[in-house]
DNA sequence: AGTGTGACTTGTAAGTAGTAAC
DNA sequence: GTTACTACTTACAAGTCACACT
């Protein structure tokens, strides 16, 4: 046994030589890496001959690619996209693309085309898919599972890792969110010659599909990603890069809230010295301090410049426009108050009203000053002068980590702010706290569609508890009644028994009407954003700890200590 | 067994930010 | 400075699944 004990011990000590593995600092993020390269979207199955199209009224059969395109908008006919002018005009011009000749002399006007029975076709089928038996589902699970088990995995340096997302992205088309200008384009489908493969020389390297070739076989260890291809709507590069539990984004994720611990420290200098620099004599320094402060205060995006025409027209700080903000000298009981109502990130509007301190006020009055409405509000600024700047006050501090940083201390604020009694008010509590931080965070959802209806069906379950209660409430009277009469054992018994049972329903019923707050103020509210980027797990771990509940979480998509995800 | 629901996953768009070339 | 390009994080919606409830 010494033996299989020195074995064990020498098992433990490559493990820990592994954990020690030093990261290299010449900028290079593995050593070596091999996969199977991406799974290829599906090829293109045409409709059975009895799902019609029809032009004009009139049957048409349409080519296969023209049909392909066809089907991607009858896919979505029940989406408010293909209402809209823009979509149904972007895919009609991409459409065209795709027909023949002849095709394309009769088809003029979208407006003629039904694709209503192909709709349906796409809607019985998925109907079908529903009502499979178990045996075909499990069928299908299986082989999912056999492609997951294929794809899904790399070999990065030492470890089998997750793939975030192996699949390439099947043609369809694109779906911008907000006002976006190219709305209802086509996505074309990517094939081999499209993709670059990424992996390390002395890999086993992916295949690709009989008879094809890839654009490239690189060997880029400077890069986290796997399998790279450039998209035909913005021409940007799309990556299949490792799942949130891999070693790789773990680590750089700690780094970021490490890099926010960093920035605690140094904040009250930088705070002091942006409020000084409102005061300064050049124009830039004080855009500059001014768009701090509200990246700091508010919690805004750093904004970048946009190239115009090709997305969504939305903002952030330093991109902010004149139009943006109104200043207000007096409002209500308030003085010196900033209205912001401009759209950010996918389009989610932001609107607040703020307070500001006097000096802030006379230097937005100042950039204001002869400028029209869609002229920039920090002429002088912009996100690249803004993060140099950074840089020299803090190593590795940049406008996105007042984000992370006033995000999870809001969180720690929070809890200790909010922390109450009993278990039930203490996940209020904690909910409360992180939705403080996706209110500060400007993070919402589209109300759920089933919301009022599941409020109304919590309500009639409090309702219920309600009346359950009175009436266990009657019965205790009752008993304690009929128990002063007898005197008896039997009937003190029954006191207690009710006594308990008014207890147990107290504490149900206060459950529901806790659930019932805590949906109702989450109806427009996502939290997942923030717990999933912004709040440093040791926060959480750390109250779960100290008011003694139990930390149930889920470690599927982000690991324990590195990036947990759902709490409570 | 069927259905409604919330929890969780997947998909991919839309940001931030760094680098390099002019 | 300006711009293009690249790599990576953050974002919401939609899809899927498991489970409670009827």
């Amino acid at each position: 046994n010494g033996k299989k004990a020195k074995k064990r011990k020498q098992e433990y000590e490559d493990e820990e030589e592994e954990e020690e593995e030093e990261r290299s600092t010449d900028g290079s993020k593995w050593k070596f890496l091999e996969h199977k390269g991406p799974v290829l979207a599906p090829p293109y199955e045409p409709l059975p001959g009895h799902v019609r199209f029809f032009y004009d009224g009139k049957l048409l059969r349409l080519s296969a690619p023209a049909e392909e395109v066809a089907t991607f908008f009858a896919k979505m006919l029940d989406h408010e996209y293909t209402t809209k002018d823009m979509f149904r005009k972007n895919f009609y011009k991409d459409w065209r693309k795709e027909m023949t000749s002849e095709e394309k002399s009769k088809i003029t006007d979208i407006n003629k085309c039904n694709f209503t029975e192909m709709s349906e076709y796409f809607k019985a089928q998925s109907e079908a898919r529903k009502q499979m038996s178990k045996d075909e589902k499990l069928k299908i699970k299986e082989e999912n599972e056999r492609i997951l088990q294929e794809y899904g995995f790399c070999v990065m340096d030492n470890h089998k890792e997750r793939i975030g997302n192996f699949r390439i992205e099947p043609p369809g088309l694109f779906r911008g969110r907000g006002d976006h200008p190219k709305m209802g384009m086509l996505k074309r489908r990517i094939r081999p010659e499209d993709i670059i493969i990424n992996c390390s020389k002395d890999s086993k390297h992916p295949k690709p599909p009989q008879g094809m070739r890839w654009k490239e076989v690189r060997h880029d260890n400077k890069v986290t990603w796997l399998v790279s291809w450039t998209e035909n709507i913005q021409g940007s590069i799309k990556y299949i890069m490792l799942n949130p539990s891999s070693r790789i984004k773990g680590e750089k994720d700690w780094q970021k809230y490490e890099t926010a611990r960093r920035l605690k420290k140094c904040v009250d200098r930088l705070r002091a010295q942006y409020r000084e620099d409102w005061k300064s004599k050049e124009m830039r320094v004080r855009q500059r301090a001014v768009a701090l402060y509200f990246i700091d205060k508010l919690a805004l995006r750093a904004g970048n410049e946009k190239e115009e025409g090709e997305t969504a027209d939305t903002v952030g700080c330093c991109s902010l426009r004149v139009e943006h903000i109104k200043l207000y000298p007096k409002m209500d009981d308030q003085e010196y108050v900033v209205e912001f109502d401009f759209l950010g990130k996918d389009s989610i509007r932001y609107y607040n009203k703020m307070p500001v301190e006097k000096r802030v006020f006379k230097n937005l009055q100042l950039f204001l000053e002869n400028k029209q409405p869609e002229d920039d509000l920090f002429d002088r600024l912009n996100t690249s002068i803004l993060n140099k700047h950074l840089q020299e006050l803090m190593d590795g501090l940049t406008a996105k980590v007042f984000r992370t940083y006033n995000a999870s201390i809001t969180l720690q604020q929070q809890l200790k702010e909010l922390t109450s009694r009993d278990i039930p008010a203490k996940i209020l509590s904690y909910n409360r706290a992180n939705r403080a931080v996706a209110i500060l965070c400007n993070h919402q959802r589209a109300a759920p569609k089933t919301f009022e209806k599941s409020m109304q069906n919590l309500q009639t379950k409090i309702d219920e508890k309600q009346k359950q209660l009175s009436a266990t409430r009657k019965q205790l009277k009752g008993a304690k009644t009929e128990h002063k009469a007898s005197h008896d054992d039997r009937s003190k018994k029954m006191v207690e028994v009710k006594r308990k049972a008014v207890q147990r329903i107290e504490e149900q019923l206060m459950k529901l009407q806790m659930q019932a707050t805590d949906r109702e103020e989450n109806k427009q509210i996502a939290l997942g954003t923030s717990k999933l980027n912004y709040l440093d797990p040791r926060i959480s771990v750390a109250w779960c700890v100290n008011w003694n509940i139990i930390l149930t979480f889920w470690c599927q998509e982000k690991c324990m200590g590195v990036k947990s995800t759902y709490f409570l």
